[in-house]
RNA sequence: GGCGCUUUCGUCUAGCGGCUAGGACACAUGCCUCUCACGCAUGGAACACGGGUUCGAUUCCCGUAGGCGCUACCA
């Protein structure tokens, strides 16, 4: 263990596809560790699997974090002294590695095809690659060195195997679930080296990388827990135990409901993305959505990410990301998985739209607006969100009404249409409408439109002002009825604040209009 | 099947031998108000089971059961 070293970490993903949120998580961990311990943060891309390479994938993950507010210190697309950053790029790397371990006789050639293992493992329930039958297949340990040497010089395909001693009780020193043992009879003589495509595979990739790039701690899904005892083997065997990385294996995100972990369909399923951004298959042309584009503010899904699956152990839980610095712990980190309680997300969410500004929230409902074919500006828009702040819809459901919080900018629209488009028409059955326009509102109405004329600053206040005194010498409560004129229904913000927005002009078309209608 | 990890309200979790088992989300109710709300207050809701260890177990140990993962020339 390099106690004296800087802390250097990665978060090393496969370019398959777009990031899991579940594999956001983890970068988050890492970064949070690096940076609250000053150490730094490597983005390597693991794309030894060439057959599962998806372009667009690569450039899609930086994005993600870009967007998360994640930042790397070395890798692809940044840079640093101990690139290249990308494995495709490091054959050269692994060729000598690999062939250190086969001239130190801890690592064989096999020349056994696909086909004839699975033929294998289709006769023995219980074949496995590894002590007890290597001396039957066909392999450099059987066939010999030079008979090896000159199959492989003929272009026979094979691989690189590792040679598992077993009876041996390896230990892994988890910093989340302490002493991990497992006995290497049950590891099987994993592949190093495919003969597919002639790279390394991940565990061989991973270990000598980590090794070169200086890596103090691994922190990793526990989907790589049982494969953890084959990499303390693979450091060892390379003679690297001294520097070896400390490992700590996080716990699974696992499906809201039902059995089993986080999946894409869950996503669908129950409406909420498990994607940071959205991802346009470039085979399929499928289309998944994202937090981005479903309007998450990335501080809320880095809070909410960052609390499944540890938490401070105070009862704060809207934390920003230099609060999430400042606390992160691993060695809180619990050990069993999450279910993922998409719900809570939305309060988060909801929890940061309070907190930003009207005017940061403004751009976003811009959009919204323009989508529902409303054009209108920066400031308008940020008037109306500040009118329609924490408010919350009342809608009819089979069970009865029900209440929803706003959680999105985007939930703001149906709520406040009335800012942008007039009432076409009433309707005198509502329960509102019906209890605050009778017979004697039309003429009240009338009295305050010519009153609310006479106004020559038609500002919020000023009306106010006009308006209050007035009421009280006429002894009227005019504003529901106004506010069946100027909304048609019973919601909306403060009368003054709202006719103020709409103008003089228009509040009064508005009053002319419904005093017509509704006589 | 084998191996490993894991088990506190519906969900995320606090707890690190002695507590009325705490908080948050969700749910329900009340208060407030020119509407709808926000907000505030209140309420229901949990230590998987069985053995030990101990004066005393949610907490430590061992089983059982459940959950999760791995078991590829994928990561």
């Amino acid at each position: 263990m390099s106690n004296n070293s800087k802390v250097r970490v990665r978060f090393a993903p496969s370019p398959t596809g777009p990031l899991h949120i579940g594999g956001v998580r983890t970068a988050l961990y890492n970064y949070l560790f690096a940076r609250q311990r000053g150490g730094e943060f490597i983005f390597r891309i693991e794309d030894t699997d060439s057959t599962r390479f998806v372009p667009g994938a690569e450039a899609y993950i930086i994005e993600s974090f870009r967007w998360l507010g994640i930042t790397f210190d070395e890798g692809v697309g940044i840079g640093g002294s101990h690139g290249p950053y990308r494995q495709s790029e490091r054959r050269d790397i692994y060729v000598r590695y690999v062939g250190q371990l086969l001239d130190a006789g801890r690592a064989y050639y096999a020349f056994d095809t696909p086909e004839e293992l699975a033929a294998r493992r289709e006769h023995e329930a219980n074949f496995q690659y590894d002590a007890s039958t290597r001396m039957s297949m066909r392999n450099s340990l059987t066939l010999g060195l030079d008979e090896a040497r000159r199959l492989i010089a003929d272009g026979t395909p094979y691989v690189v195997r590792f040679l598992i001693e077993p009876g041996e009780d390896v230990h892994v020193s988890d910093l989340i679930r302490g002493d991990v043992c497992i006995n290497s009879s049950v590891l099987d003589d994993k592949v190093l080296w495919k003969s597919a495509d002639g790279l390394p595979t991940y565990h061989l990739a991973n270990i000598v990388d980590d090794h070169l790039m200086e890596v103090t701690h691994v922190i990793r899904g526990e989907e790589w827990l049982p494969s953890s005892p084959l990499h303390v083997l693979l450091y060892r065997a390379f003679g690297w135990a001294d520097t070896m990385p400390q490992f700590a294996h996080l716990p699974l995100l696992l499906k809201p409901d039902g059995k089993g972990k986080l999946s894409k369909r869950d996503g669908d399923r129950l409406g909420f993305p498990v994607f940071p951004l959205e991802w346009h298959d470039p085979t399929s042309g499928e289309v998944s959505s994202g937090y981005r584009e479903r309007g998450y503010m990335p501080e809320a899904v880095v809070n909410f990410l960052a609390l499944l699956g540890w938490n401070p152990g105070d009862d704060q839980e809207v934390l920003s990301m230099s609060d999430l610095i400042a606390k992160f712990d691993l060695t809180k980190c619990s050990k069993n998985g999450a279910r993922f309680d998409y719900v809570k997300g939305f309060w988060f969410n909801r929890e940061y739209l309070m907190r930003r500004s009207n005017e940061a929230l403004a751009p976003d409902f811009v959009k919204v607006l323009a989508a529902a074919g409303i054009e209108t500006t920066a400031a308008r828009a940020a008037t109306v969100v500040g009118l329609m702040r924490d408010k919350v819809i009342t809608y009819d459901t089979k069970d009865g009404p029900r209440k929803r919080n706003i959680s999105f900018v985007s939930d703001l629209w149906p709520l406040c249409r009335f800012f942008f488009v007039a009432p076409a028409t009433f309707d005198r059955d509502d329960k509102f409408v019906r209890k605050n326009w009778t017979e004697a509102t039309a003429a009240e109405m009338r009295l305050l439109r010519d009153k609310l004329a006479t106004l020559t600053d038609f500002t919020s206040d000023a009306i106010k002002a006009a308006i209050d005194p007035w009421v009280a010498e006429q002894g009227l409560k005019p504003w529901n009825a106004w506010r069946v004129c100027l909304v048609g229904e019973g919601q909306g913000p403060d009368m003054y604040a709202l006719a103020a927005f709409l103008g003089q002009e228009e509040t009064l078309r508005r009053m002319d209009f419904a005093i017509a209608q509704l006589g």
